[in-house]
DNA sequence: TTGTCAAATGTCAGCTGCTGACATAATCTC
DNA sequence: GAGATTATGTCAGCAGCTGACATTTGACAA
């Protein structure tokens, strides 16, 4: 009804109270979720608990999200969205992969904001190294991001006026794009380094390196 | 024995009758499943129905894979220690894009020879379709990739003797290229030709498109 | 206020993936 | 051929997930 048509989510800015309550049982349930994941371990929890800690039926919780792994996951979503919202306001003068870069970090303070919203920020930083070392974690977030990626594509090729079918260079972009974010927060995630500053400095530096990693004559400085 | 330690299957040119048994129950249920996810498909599917058409238990089908994912990725699995074998005989004197892509490129004949041990090729090929439009598979097989990928970063390392915790070249790199590949498989799944060929020249195209793909000035040609 | 409608939740039953434990049968070694 | 290994079968059970139906709760109008 107002105009911003979610994901899955229930609208953000909503206005009668089953709404609003929607919203509380649903951040209520992700925020439980993170919680007993980041103390018990993700196979180590199960959907009864979560759902019993917030006294909630396990029914709900399944009409809330689609699986245990989505409720991993929900604020990752929730970035997803401000980042791509992000993109869509970067200048069309811009070149590709420097809006990618800019919405990155252009977005980076909303972001933490939008977060603390639902959860504690270091609880969501805790969670981060949860994902990365829980294999069923780490695919089903590989999946979004290849959703995410797709999107990302249409929205790259909207922006130069090329087919994303016949070009192929928009998802090639976007797929290095894609895979360098992965690798930089995996490198945070394993400095075990505790700040949204130090992760953004991570990402900022793995894109810096895209050129020089692509362009060869790596031995220069080393033997 | 042969020297080629295998991933997680049976040694591959194993001597004993009890090896060459275990070998042919493990071909006999990753071509049992790939059929019947493909006709039924992956959902549509369930394990005791695998592990019936094979005439061995549920349980033992479990001892033979991880999980109804590994079973469809199998032959995936495969192919990735083709490539990573190939890879570890590319002279040192490539550069690290130049050895990946030799790499691929090198094994393409070796693979689908390999393949056809197991299973037809053309099954091999549906089974592609299938898992490009299956979430759970496409994020299984997303994981199964991000493991490879922490090898590759291992052995580019290597070859060129830098610490892949300090130099973030080796890891940007190949989630670049890790990125583009799935890109060209992505793209060779929709068109839907059937050929190893077409997969092939799909794959060359894509990495041919990294370097001017990241390289801005796109517009040159379109508006 | 009250009554009506729609939407959220609870309850229950059931399927499927997956695992541990133990017994049985097949291969290997001598 | 006897005994040690190893693969397989059987059984029981947990956990994730879903459909169907009953019940409650908020929305809206008379």
């Amino acid at each position: 009804m107002t105009g911003i048509t979610a994901t899955a989510q229930p609208a953000p800015g909503a206005s009668g109270l089953r709404e609003r309550k929607k919203q509380r049982t649903r951040d209520a349930l992700t925020r439980a979720a993170m919680e007993l994941f980041t103390t018990r371990g993700f196979e180590g929890t199960t959907v009864d608990e979560i759902a019993e800690s917030v006294e909630v039926s396990q029914r709900t919780f399944f009409r809330y999200f689609q699986s245990k792994e989505h409720a991993a996951l929900a604020v990752e979503e929730l970035i997803e969205g401000h980042f791509m919202a992000a993109l869509r306001e970067r200048p069309a003068a811009e070149p590709p992969l420097e809006a990618l870069r800019n919405a990155v970090l252009s977005t980076w303070d909303d972001v933490s904001t939008a977060i603390h919203e639902v959860v504690p920020l270091d609880l969501y930083m805790r969670m981060c190294q949860v994902v990365e070392t829980t294999p069923a974690l780490l695919a089903a977030r590989m999946r979004g991001q290849a959703e995410m990626e797709q999107r990302l594509v249409a929205e790259i090729a909207r922006r130069e006026g090329l087919d994303p079918v016949l070009d192929l260079r928009p998802r090639v972009l976007v797929a290095a794009f894609g895979g360098v974010i992965r690798a930089a927060s995996g490198h945070w995630g394993k400095c075990a380094d505790d700040s949204v500053e130090q992760m953004r400095r991570s990402v900022e530096e793995h894109i810096n390196t895209i050129g020089p990693a692509l362009t060869g004559g790596w031995r220069a400085p080393g033997a």
